[in-house]
DNA sequence: TTGTATAGCAGACAAAAGTCTGTTATATCT
DNA sequence: AGATATAACAGACTTTTGTCTGCTATACAA
């Protein structure tokens, strides 16, 4: 490389280079930085790096291999995906969980992902497979989404509250709304985002 | 840790410990795995995480710092979010997106999300202030919900294919479906994804 | 019993990767 | 011309991290 190129061009490319390596899982090295580059010195890439650091598009951990990492959007954390939630509870499920997936929060509330089964839910939009993304409480509102343990399985359903009950209904016709005995329901969550991947 | 405990338990905590790392964006090195689980020697980690490796259930480069991974797993990354698209274009609207949203991704396609204005697509779970994700495309099957821009202003619709023409479906019946003369409608990509912010 | 497999430990070594000090050259502004 | 900033290089040093050899203890099956 010349002594001389023009301002920031290549600052330019190694952030580009460093974000794509980020985003494949492996943050680069520097010294993965100075051969992608063919800088003859480790410390050319270094000074870009750093330099990067300084402008905020990059955050390090010094000292550390493979330091190098995007600023994170403040409030994305990532929750456990769930494939279903049985009697034994919600701890036992996310030891087990399927995955994790990114989520945009504000809170520091405990949230989780579930795949939707069956269809009583279709007339609020959210239909088979789909992930719904809840917030941990075990009281919710009237007219709230929730996902609630009634029986051996979790399921979701709108709430309503009467006196003295509550009930659990479905957002489709074809199901019955479900109202069960005191003690026998535990609310889970509430439903905060819908999800539904299509490709 | 006892010099003995039940089969495998520990190194299935090993994985979910290694895989939160990872998706986190930060593969943890062998040592870290070993103060994570108070484990007295190096040796120990090293051996859960090999043993992980033989089962395919990670992979890694050898030799390389924080070398394990996943085994060809998504990584996340973050997409513009815009409100509307207008005749300009996308690279316009991109510029002036409203922010970042994260996205688990496959492949390395360039992606955005798009908030949903009016209720044409209700028939298909998609309603107004969803947002999609869309992946940029330029043609599309029949069939695919694509992102369409007609006239001055981009449009959520189904794609349908016929002889010489093609046709922009809307899922409410409520709406007429919009067959655009050739050369006035481009197709900006195909939707993916489906979110829905509930609260 | 013997052999085999798993779980874990100890300590060292070697390679990988981050960091540092100092140098040269080009451009730009005063 | 002089001062300043950027881009790049050279070479060494230090820390981090992966790897290795050898050891103890428990369970289980032939």
């Amino acid at each position: 490389m010349s002594p001389f190129t023009p301002t920031g061009e290549t600052r330019e490319k190694v952030y580009r280079f460093v974000r794509k390596r980020i985003v494949e899982d492996l943050p680069p090295t520097v010294r993965e930085v100075q051969e992608a580059f063919r800088f003859k010195a480790v410390q050319t890439a270094r000074q870009h790096l750093e330099r990067l650091v300084a402008d905020g598009r990059l955050v390090k951990a010094r000292g550390q291999a493979r330091g190098y990492r995007l600023p994170r959007e403040p409030g994305t954390l990532f929750v456990p995906l769930l494939g279903r939630v049985q009697a034994g509870g919600l701890s036992e499920a996310i030891e087990e969980c399927e995955g994790y997936i990114p989520v945009r929060s504000r809170g520091s509330a405990e949230l989780f992902g579930l795949r939707v089964q069956g269809e009583s839910m279709t007339g609020a939009g959210i239909l088979p497979d789909d992930v719904v993304i809840v917030r941990q409480q075990a009281k919710a509102d009237s007219g709230d989404i929730v996902v609630a343990l009634v029986g051996d399985e979790a399921t979701i359903k709108t709430l309503r509250l009467g006196r003295n009950r509550i009930e659990l209904h479905p957002a489709n016709p074809a199901f019955a709304p479900i109202i069960p005995r005191t003690g026998e329901c535990a609310i889970l969550g509430k439903v905060v985002e819908v999800r539904r991947y299509l490709a």
